[in-house]
DNA sequence: TGCAATTAATTAAACGTTTGTTTAATTTCG
DNA sequence: CGAAATTAAACAAACGTTTAATTAATTGCA
């Protein structure tokens, strides 16, 4: 599970042409030229170019869990808090690690079995966990309504988020946003959504 | 635009197995293998396999495109009537279409130019079209509240739907719903998330 | 430290398949 | 008879992977 400095070259490379092309619109060829080192190094270092593809699900995979382990056990925030801080974790995921969730993306369509849908589903399990147990502590202290379907809750935030960023380019056509420069749009639609999602979960949990 | 009996075998063919596999994960063999024509025809009738690609997302665009000409003109029917019809419709349309959708889904993270893409632009255009319509409607006459954010709130309504739709194996396990087959889990899905999309539309459009 | 012995890393070339597409001959049918 | 449809075979190119030879780095021992 732990990768020398070239390993993760290679893993970089294929990650970024993964992205742009797809999996197998991607060939071992264009990895090992993007990363300039010689074709062989790919089944040297990783076996095969479909194991390669299970090292950046493994390498990425631990790198963006969300960190909410310490968020969930501070006293000094309440359970909305805590919510609204999921939100923006999950956004600045996705945003910065942008290639990685185009994968991810891609491949949670297509692939049914396997290892990297054995992960898929352990970081839902997961992040999900996180959230019951914020959200049960918001219905103990009367902050949330007694009764909230949370997979749904997630797959808005996962879905939404997913939809928005990855497929931005449309958006800004949409909205007429052709002058802004890419990092000023980027900026513009995650303050959008982590405001549009945090409206969503605050009507879906508290009552009125 | 119009395709003979034995084109429309072929696309249906090639549809399948690019919902299953992606575009670049089947091979024109294995379409003809499946359509049970030889392996020249997708040239002679399409001219490539891209093009027979082209060939399907002209075919569903076109059958596919949400109905609401109609809808929009009813008297009958209040603005928030109208919306949780388009919302049923467009829940329907990817159950409906679900292997179209996949590909849509799939497509729309690696695509962005030529013609495909241009024609998913064409589709959110129109749909986003018709909703800032019956919206309109609702603010004049004091249903909705004065400001929404419309792209927003369609990609909220594409993208958690399709999440949720396109990867429910995934929600299946989460939710211990193994027992269910698998119509009766879809059926139960789309209720779900149709009762869960309208409650998030009528919290964001009506005053509280 | 010095130096052979051993392992690891890197290379260019080749492997056998599979790919999308084309060809040219044959069949079907109006 | 002639145009359209269908076929099996062949095409070159690209594919993922392996090979065998070479270079670099590390180790063990005097």
């Amino acid at each position: 599970m732990d990768f020398n400095e070239k390993q993760i070259h290679i893993i970089e490379a294929a990650e970024q042409l993964f992205a742009e092309q797809g999996f197998n619109g991607t060939s071992v060829r264009d990895i090992c030229e993007k990363a300039g080192v010689n074709l062989a190094m790919v089944s040297y270092y990783f076996g095969s170019k479909e194991k390669l593809l299970e090292a950046l699900f493994a390498f990425r995979g631990e790198q963006s869990k969300l960190k909410l382990e310490n968020l969930i056990q501070r006293k000094d925030l309440t359970a909305m808090d805590k919510i609204n801080q999921v939100i923006d974790l999950y956004i600045d995921k996705v945003t910065g690690r942008h290639a990685f969730h185009r994968i991810l993306a891609r491949e949670q369509v297509i692939t049914h079995n396997g290892e990297i849908a054995a992960l898929i589903l352990q970081m839902k399990k997961q992040n999900q966990a996180y959230v019951i147990q914020i959200i049960k502590e918001g219905k103990k202290n009367g902050e949330f309504k007694k009764s909230v379907d949370v997979p749904l809750l997630m797959g808005t935030l996962i879905g939404t988020a997913n939809h928005l960023l990855i497929t931005r380019h449309y958006y800004r056509e949409l909205d007429n946003k052709q002058d802004m420069d890419e990092a000023e749009f980027d900026l513009y639609m995650k303050k959008r959504i982590s405001q549009h999602m945090k409206t969503i979960f605050k009507s879906l949990l508290t009552d009125d």
